[in-house]
DNA sequence: TGCCCGATTAACT
DNA sequence: GTTAATCGGGCAA
């Protein structure tokens, strides 16, 4: 069995950990699947939540690395981010697509669809699927109900620009799985 | 207090 | 391809 990622994991450069948690396993009360597709924010970047300073919402993500960092997005859905860098950086990385491998009959009771591809595949997504809310909001990663298994082998990582943003559009902070089909949306080759 | 808008999704044409 | 749903954060007044 892979080893089980700690707070250490977490906290460097989140240009670092975000590529190496493609291949990585998620697991939320034994219901998830591989990491296939994440995206980096860093403090310094005008699309990251702590761009602007420390309030309510983002304050986990001013403390240690290793923690949830999740928000409601268009007032409909969660989305899930793993606090990275040394405390104090602001960094996360927001968890945009599983391959769905454990708990498949939960997932799909939970997010009501029955095809593999749409369990997981998009921020909302795998909250829905998983059953993560703001309930979850500052929970440990490495503590259960969390469990993050690093990758067994090297991952084929592709790499572009960021989804669905409007400021800082250009850097190239969005990482997949190369030619997965449950990525949100395919990387151009 | 009021207003604008978003790290999205599903259901349209 | 377009758009409605839906609401809290952030900021101006």
């Amino acid at each position: 069995m892979p080893a089980l990622l700690r707070r250490k994991f977490f906290a460097r450069s989140v240009h670092e950990v975000a590529p190496e948690l493609i291949g990585a396993t998620l697991l939320f009360n034994s219901a998830g699947g591989v990491i296939v597709e994440v995206e980096a924010y860093h403090q310094t970047d005008a699309a990251a939540h702590s761009f602007n300073g420390r309030t309510v919402r983002n304050a986990v993500m001013f403390g240690p690395p290793g923690y949830a960092y999740i928000y409601r997005s268009y007032g409909i859905h969660w989305c899930l981010n793993f606090v990275c860098e040394p405390e104090g950086i602001a960094s996360a990385v927001l968890v945009r697509a599983l391959a769905p491998t454990h708990g498949l009959a939960a997932m799909r009771r939970r997010r009501g669809v029955a095809d593999e591809r749409l369990l997981c595949s998009g921020p909302g997504r795998l909250c829905e699927a998983l059953g993560i809310s703001d309930k979850q909001y500052g929970l440990a990663l490495d503590q259960p109900p969390f469990q993050i298994f690093a990758r067994g082998v090297a991952a084929d990582v592709a790499i572009g620009p960021r989804i669905g943003i409007t400021k800082a559009v250009d850097h190239p902070w969005r990482y997949g799985l190369k030619d997965s089909r449950f990525v949100s949306k395919p990387f151009r080759a």
